[in-house]
DNA sequence: CCTAAAAAGGATAATAAGGTCTTAATATAT
DNA sequence: ATATATTAAGACCTTATTATCCTTTTTAGG
């Protein structure tokens, strides 16, 4: 298990294919983006979905349709990503499953765990979506294999 | 989901438990781990067999059996149990979940991430199972719920 | 030796996560 | 208007994780 679900992983690297086609002006089909990204079509398809109920990307139906993102979802930060799917547990839970544990109250994990959680948080929070689209760009980074 | 799989989560847990206990100098049976922990007894059994069979704890059967550890049990490090049971992705694992993401070929979140890994790494490393058994006795800490 | 207490092992069930397929809704272009 | 391309939605299947039960093995103590 990493540090996100499947799911999530999917999500977040579809999100980044699809920001970095949009900062080149077009749509994408989820086709395309399955397999830039190498995850399963139909499932992904269900991911996308979710994604746009929640504003999270844009999509348009009928021909010369696709996913997009507009300027605003583009500037997001990537906890929205995460917290949309895998829910707010990576940031604020406790780390031995405990649902009573607290600085009054602490696990004895707690003070330990407690600097690696916010520093997740911290890059999530600060990290938007379009950083990566330059080096996506150049081929300094891969999102498939 | 948090960090750890909830057995991964059980299992540090029963640990802390019978490292406490131990250090008393007693056996501690399955029953009483389960309760004191607040997890499932017949699933706790299954994960403690495993962690006996790797030399993780020790345990005796028979009349005033039960789950110990040895001096030398109670000095691992933390690491040993989330290896057992988690395995290595937390550690080296890509976060976009990418088989290929190395240095060489890094996903988009690879140097984001690089230092989280590396930290949770180290403090799994350099933290010993007995280090926690003065808070557990002193009420410090806690266990359950 | 016999009994009882304990963990070990095997089989199975319940739930959640991951994945696939089919049909419906919607938009575009002709 | 119609045909077509595309996402949306619903139903369903598969696999992994979590949980339970029952039987077997081991061992201390009388």
């Amino acid at each position: 298990m990493g540090i996100f679900s499947k799911t999530c992983e999917y999500a977040l690297r579809a999100v980044f294919f699809i920001a970095h086609r949009t900062s080149e002006g077009g749509r994408v089909g989820i086709k395309e983006i399955a397999s830039g990204v190498g995850s399963p079509e139909y499932f992904l398809a269900k991911i996308l979905q979710d994604l746009s109920k929640r504003g999270i990307v844009q999509s348009a139906k009928g021909p010369n349709g696709g996913f997009f993102m507009e300027e605003k979802s583009l500037k997001q930060p990537l906890s929205n990503i995460v917290l949309a799917v895998d829910g707010k547990a990576l940031f604020t839970g406790c780390a031995l499953g405990l649902e009573v544990c607290s600085e009054k109250e602490p696990c004895p994990l707690h003070n330990e765990f407690k600097n690696i959680r916010n520093q997740i948080q911290q890059l999530l929070q600060n990290t938007t979506i379009e950083e990566f689209n330059e080096d996506l760009n150049l081929g300094l980074t891969s999102l498939r294999k």
